[in-house]
DNA sequence: TTTATACATACCGCCCGGCGGTATGAAAAA
DNA sequence: TTTTTCATACCGCCGGGCGGTATGTATAAA
């Protein structure tokens, strides 16, 4: 096969099918052989040009993952037409009604074959999501008086660590009615805060994924 | 070397040897070969006689590492003379004070190179600790009245996950200060759903579980 | 034409796990 | 008591596959 004039493409191609596999048969489980196979014709080489690891893949996989999801809540971050707390419900609202999570869903990682995956999931939640998007959305509902709080970075952790990962439908594999209990929990949870942002759109749409969820296993 | 009469021995160094180096290099970065070093004489076919593969030993053990704790919680769950909201408290006591922990945190298992074992612990939390032993305690508190709650198995599971995962010092390497402040952030939460059971003791035992961590890093 | 890039290919060393074989001890038979 | 039998504890080599590297080659760019 003859060089590429868009190398980019093909790194693409390559992260392309590395999340499918990991995805699919989860990061340990995929062995380098599998993705060449998945490239239609590229070699070893093609991947270790571009990649100077596995682990690289991984990497990322999981920084393309994220960086849409970053996006939206940057946006709403630096908005200035809403006040600390109508942030925070739209980040709730966003965070669980754009079509990424659909493809995800779709492709159905398994987390419990994936502990990689899901420590990476934590790690960007607790390094990044929590301080840069969450915290400065707390702080200004400090200031503007519509969300109360001494502890805004931890309490910032502790929302996303409920809502991403424990509410997660891929990690603990829900019913529907166990969606809507934690649901109810959290939701008791942020009022404790004097958080009131939950609302009965929000339920119906995390059972919906739960219920894409169920189904794909 | 020549037969071991009490193979019991065997399989018990195999783990002692196990948990150390899963402890200190992680899972995924200690060999079989590894393993079989630190043996002192035994060789592959002896660990694979005793055991089926390299997973089935992480398996025993983290089965082993819970025992102890669990056996704890069981013990104080059977107690006749507490109500739910006083076992609660005896557990989150007991959780942090007892002596294995402190053989745990000397080892320093560092999560951030073990997400399989971070995985196996919040697996157990969710899969066994919650409904067997915190669930029957949050249940009795609800008939004795002590504590008030619609979905008890979903709250205990937000409340492990919170103390078991999100506060332990080894896997967010919290300085002393963000171990307070989480401490304090836990116990708003715990109040928000009506249970009022921290004390300043437990936040120094926390601190100072955080402060060994810390050195050992 | 030269140079840098985008690959292909051959190969390395390690690792998990299987497997044939051996040593040992205990129970059963003589 | 002695002999036989048999399950168990353990040895250590080998195979297949893995992640990763070194080197070669064709092509685009300069």
């Amino acid at each position: 096969m003859s060089r590429n004039k868009h190398p980019e493409e093909t790194v693409q191609l390559i992260l392309d099918v590395a999340f499918r596999l990991f995805m699919e048969k989860g990061y340990e489980q995929t062995s380098i052989q599998d993705i060449i196979q998945g490239l239609g014709g590229l070699s070893k080489g093609a991947i270790y040009h571009h990649f100077k690891s596995k682990e690289d893949i991984l990497m990322a996989v999981t920084d393309r993952m994220t960086a849409e999801s970053n996006q939206m809540l940057g946006k709403i971050r630096d908005r200035v037409d809403l006040n600390g707390r109508e942030k925070l419900r739209a980040i709730f609202k966003e965070s669980i009604q754009r079509p990424v999570q659909d493809e995800i869903f779709t492709v159905a990682p398994d987390f419990h074959r994936n502990p990689r995956l899901l420590f990476s999931l934590i790690h960007d939640t607790i390094e990044n999501v929590a301080p840069n998007y969450l915290l400065p959305i707390l702080n200004q509902g400090i200031e503007d008086g519509s969300i109360r709080t001494e502890y805004p970075e931890q309490l910032a952790e502790l929302i996303l660590l409920a809502a991403n990962v424990w509410m997660n439908p891929m990690i603990f594999g829900d019913s529907e009615e166990e969606a809507r209990r934690k649901f109810m929990v959290f939701g008791q949870m942020m009022q404790g805060f004097g958080l009131d942002i939950l609302d009965e759109e929000m339920l119906n749409r995390l059972q919906e994924l739960t219920s894409i969820y169920q189904r794909k296993k």
